[in-house]
Order: C-alpha cells, then structure tokens, then sequence
DNA sequence: TTGCGATATGACAACGTTGTCATTTTATTT
DNA sequence: AAATAAAATGACAACGTTGTCATATCGCAA
C-alpha cells in the first residue's frame, strides 16, 4: 500500500522535498487522490479533499513541475517574444502584465527577443525557440505579431498565439486591441481646438503597423476640422530619437514652417523638441510637440509631453490571460478584445 | 533490442517529436549512448559519435527539458529577481546580458520582479519563486543583491547566487563589481578641471549601496582637489526625477548656491534639469549638471548629460556565466569580476 | 434488504531522460 | 596466444507526475 516514501520526519528545515507520495501517506490516500485534489479535479469527497489540503500544507507540498510537464504532455510555458528595442518603455509593460498574468495562474513566461530589422531568418529562431523551450503558446506584441512569416511558423507548430497589435487578427490567433488611430485622432482635434491649422505629422517606423493607424486618424482629425490635409507637412521617422530630430528639422525649414508637430511616438517628440530648441524655439508657444505612448521621457523632458497612453500592461495581461485560458484548453469566451486610449495633457502644446 | 520506438517515418511535417529512442534506433545504437553523445560526455567511439550525430540532425532531435530535469534532478533554470523600477534601462540592460548567458549555455531564464520598498516579505516571495519555478539559481542585480534577508534565504535553500552589485559580497556569493566610486571621482575630477569649485550632490537612494560608494567618490576627488566637503551642498535623492528636482530647488535656493551638480542618476539629473529650466538657468553656461549610468534620458534630454557609463549588460553576462559554471558542477576559476566604468562627456558640463 | 447506477478511490503504466552497474569490445602486456 | 586492464556500450531502474482503467463505496429505488 505504501508506496516510495521518503520517510519523512516532522523536522522541517534542511529536509528533502515533499513529494506526491508523502503526501499521500501523510493523508492516508493514494497518489492519485492528491493528484486530483492539486489539480482541481472533480470526484473526491469535501472531507478527504480536507485531509488532503491539511497534509498538502504541513508538508509544504509544491508539486514537481518536471514531472508534470512530462507525464501530462502539457506545457505549462509561455513564450513572449519581442522586438528588442533601445526605448524599453513599450516592452516593459508588456513584460510586466504578461508576467503578472502567468504568475497568477502558475505559469511561466520565457522570453526572446529579437530583431526584426536584420532578418537573419526570423521564422528559424522562432522555431527554435518554441521547441527548445517547450512552448505551449506565445505573446507577440507589436511590431513581431503582425508579421505573417511568424504566424506562419506557429501556426504550423500547431502553437497557440495571443497578439497584441493595433491591426485585426487572423481568426485562429488570440488578440488585444487598442485605437490608435482614434487616440491620434483626439490628439490632433486637441491641437486643432487650440488654434493651430498648420499641423506637422513624423510617421512611424514602416514596419509597425501602429504607424499606418496613427497617420490615418491624422487625416481623419483634419477632414473633420475641413483642414486640407498636405504632404509636404508629413515626414517619415523610424521611431527613434534621431529621425524625429532629422524630421523636425525638415519640416522647420519649410517654406511654412508648422505651428504644432505631432510625433507617432515619444522618442520622436524627444528629438523633436530637442531640435526645436537647438533652433531657439519657444516650446509651446512658438511650436507645440505632441508625442505618443507616454513613455518614461514623456514626463522627463522639458517641457512635459502632451502625449496619448496606451494601457499596454493591461492589454499584456488580458492578451496572455486569453492565450493561457485556451492552453488549459477552456473555452476562450471572446478571442480579442479592444482596449481605448487615454490622451495626456502636459505643457508641450 | 529495439526499444518504444515510435516508428517513424521518412517524413517532415506534422511527425511527432523525435525521442532519444528514434534517433537511438535509428543510428543503431543504445539509447544511453545517444544520450552520451547529446551530453558530451567521453567514452564514445568517433564513429559512433558521427552516426548518433547524424541521426540527431536528420530527426532534428532535441532532448526534452522536463524529462532531462526530472531524471538528473538538476535544473537548467536561472532565476533573476530584480526591483521593478520605472526607469527600466538598468534592469533592460541585466536582463539582455543574463538572457545572453542563458541562451548560450542552454539555460532558461525566469524573472522575477520584486518591491523592496513596500517590504511585505521579500524573504518568502524568494523562497516561493526559487522552489515553485525549480530555480538552480539566481542572478541578483543591485539592489536586491545587498539584501541579507535575501542571500539568507537562498544560502539556506541551497541556491547558488551571482551578484551585480558596487558592494563586496560573502565568500559563497559570485559576483561581479563596478568600481562606482572610482567613476564618481572621474566626473566631479571633471568638472573641478572646468573650474567648478562649488559643487552639489545629490545622493541616490539609501537603500542602494551604490549611493554611498558615489558620494564616496565625489568627497575623495573634492579631497584630491583640496576643495573643502561642505555637507551643505549635498541633498538626499530617490533616484527618480521628482526627487531630483525637490534637491535641485533645494541647493539652488542656497545662499551661495552651486555652480554644477552632480546627480547621483541620469533620472535625478533630468530633474535637476527640468528644474533649472525653470528658473531660467542656461545649462550648462549658468549651472553645469551630470548624472550617471548613461541611460536612455541621459541622450533624450536637452543638453544631453555627461555621464558615467557602466557595462551593465557585460557584466549581467559574465555573472550570469559565473553561475552557470557553477550550476554545472565546473569549478570557477575566479569568484569575482571586477569592470571598470566609462566617462560620457556631452554638452550639459 | 437487494440491486444498480453514480461517485469516489486506487493500482499501475506511461512520459523521456540520466545514473548505476553489468557486459562487451578493444588495446596492452606477458 | 592468453591474460589483463581499459574503454565503449548497453540494460534497466529511477525521477514525480498524470492518464487509463479497474475496483470499492455510496445513495437511492425496488
């Protein structure tokens, strides 16, 4: 009846860990009662599941996540894999909800960062990832979620995906959503509602699908007002400091020049306000500089960043909470869900 | 002689996962010797080798994790518990370079983010992490590394640690050092040689051993100099631009207020910018500031910050190396790494 | 009571490795 | 060629769970 007991004694302290079968024996049932009282499972009677719990505790019993992911086949692992970036503000949040999420439901969260920009076979290392590390499933927040090549390597896997992106998803993929062309588009009525007509724009990185949203509301901002959208007031930038800097400049040395720039992102309005300053403007009664996503330097520079926020940690959480709700194969009641943005008014316009 | 295998077939595609056992019938050897091979270890014929290798490549076989853990009882899991800060670079920096180290040695990588500050038992929140995710052992950067509490509850659990962190560390910790007073000393040196004979400082938080060893440096340049300490013209910071900022109103409202100051981080430091702007000071011309750790602010903020730079991310590597090695039974060669830091020198001195 | 379906519990074989120890093969010495 | 040591290989039992299926017990109707 007894099966491999350690023999354990009462003495906490330097003593082995407790396994299934002290368990069993402490509570007087077999392993697999334990099993199915650890594990939630139905059929076993309250007074037994008691006992069970009791001895559970007194052991402090943490069941062997080795053996779990071996004998079960599952994988009790998530992947998130993102774009590593210089400005790590964006990843952050996301790392933190995702984190919280697994945490809560006793997962793990692996991660793996990756660059897009030198495609040095993103598809393999994608690949490799998910066998090496006994992926169950993976987050991929923007810009690694809107890559095809990418879904299509899990989607043959046979991996579950969660994405958090401002685009629409493929059916089968899990998804988070927030408005970025509407947060762009309050930004730009603001500025409009201040009085500005000339409004400059410095895109986003061509790669995130976010920068397509962000000039579409824009535009739509301007049609509302009947303010003739022109191009020569639309400049590209990659997100970084440096080409919102360079972008800025241009649009400042324009025939008419802007009154008020709108930055896709906060590192652009850095650069943006920083070459402003370099030309000795006054920010923002001679140039307003809106940014967006409210990172760390939106609060850190001066003036302050009227800037739009995104609830990234909260869309992490959800998005992971989604993907480990169909990992343990339930039923995924909405598979995506749509977040709003919040705009933020500091002193930058 | 031929053991479960799963018979598999020529085919890519949907084929299950190879097992030690296809690639051991299919090289035609045992399946301990195929595990030889995977793990290096000697006794093994060339040829044989060369056959097992090649059937791990043609089945693209990858040993599985949880079996591996569970048989040798080891972990291949390298637990990294930081504070979770809002300004991430430090922390993007550790966890880029230990995810390097992770990601070569074949070790995984789980996080934990903790909050020294709210102290609701770090010391159970650690033991709860190191045996629910099987942690082997734990990387912890500053300031988590300088809490007793901690390295108690680790040395007891058995746990292996590798430090990061400015302190001297026990005997049975690795770890690895920047010399921060060292670079403290460079930068007020610096601005000493720019003529700067009153200069105020601003310290980090208390909980953070850095912040003496900063502090420490900026007296022993001031004494190299022949320049008089005065207590008056050091403040207490947080490390955060709020704090920086109260300090900076502080020293500035002085009756002979400092000529340049030094934030104990590159966040106090955009606050003491912030709050020189304004009072219409011109930096550096009126009020010359540098900060330190050469983070994302220091090259978002107008003028950029002279700075110090430490090489976090290589240091985050090697400590993290320094565990592995010692995870893997290896001897460590030496206990102790000892970087050196970098002076940045933009336009705020 | 007896019988019977439903509910609760247990025995035991997976899961895919590594560790131990026995066995076979090879090289070396006599 | 035989004897012996050393090197290479293999058989098989762990490791700590969960899944499957058999069995014991319960509640309730006849």
């Amino acid at each position: 009846m007894m099966g491999r007991s350690t023999d354990k004694t009462q003495s906490d302290g330097a003593s082995a860990k407790a396994t299934i079968f002290d368990v069993a024996s402490r509570a007087g049932v077999s392993i697999k009662t334990v099993s199915r009282v650890v594990n939630n499972e139905p059929n076993v009677r309250d007074k037994t599941r008691e006992k069970v719990s009791a001895a559970i505790a007194e052991l402090d019993y943490r069941p062997n996540a080795a053996a779990r992911g071996l004998s079960s086949q599952r994988s009790f692992v998530v992947g998130l894999i993102y774009e590593n970036p210089d400005e790590f503000s964006y990843v952050k949040d996301v790392l933190n909800g995702a984190l919280g999420a697994c945490e809560a439901a006793g997962y793990t969260l692996i991660l793996r960062p990756v660059a897009i920009a030198k495609n040095d076979n993103l598809a393999a290392q994608v690949k490799q990832f998910i066998d090496e590390a006994a992926i169950g499933g993976v987050v991929l927040p923007a810009p690694i979620g809107d890559v095809t090549e990418v879904l299509e390597v899990l989607r043959e896997a046979n991996v579950p995906i969660a994405t958090i992106t401002p685009m629409t998803s493929p059916d089968d993929v899990l998804s988070v959503h927030c408005d970025d062309e509407q947060a762009t588009a309050l930004l730009t009525e603001y500025l409009i509602d201040r009085g500005h007509q000339s409004i400059g724009f410095i895109k986003g990185h061509p790669a995130h699908a976010a920068s397509d949203k962000r000039l579409a509301g824009y535009k739509k901002a301007l049609k509302s007002a009947s303010i003739e959208f022109s191009s020569k007031l639309v400049r590209q930038g990659y997100f970084d400091f440096k080409s919102g800097r360079s972008a800025t400049a241009k649009l400042l040395e324009a025939q008419q020049p802007p009154t008020a720039i709108i930055a896709s992102n906060d590192d652009m309005a850095a650069g943006a306000i920083f070459e402003a300053r370099e030309r000795g403007l006054d920010i923002p009664k001679q140039l307003a500089i809106v940014g967006f996503d409210d990172t760390h330097v939106a609060s850190h520079v001066w003036p302050q960043l009227t800037t739009a926020r995104q609830p990234i940690e909260e869309m992490a959480r959800v998005a992971t909470n989604l993907l480990i709700q169909r990992l343990s194969g339930r039923d995924v009641e909405s598979p995506s869900e749509l977040f709003g943005c919040e705009v933020i008014i500091r002193e930058s316009a």
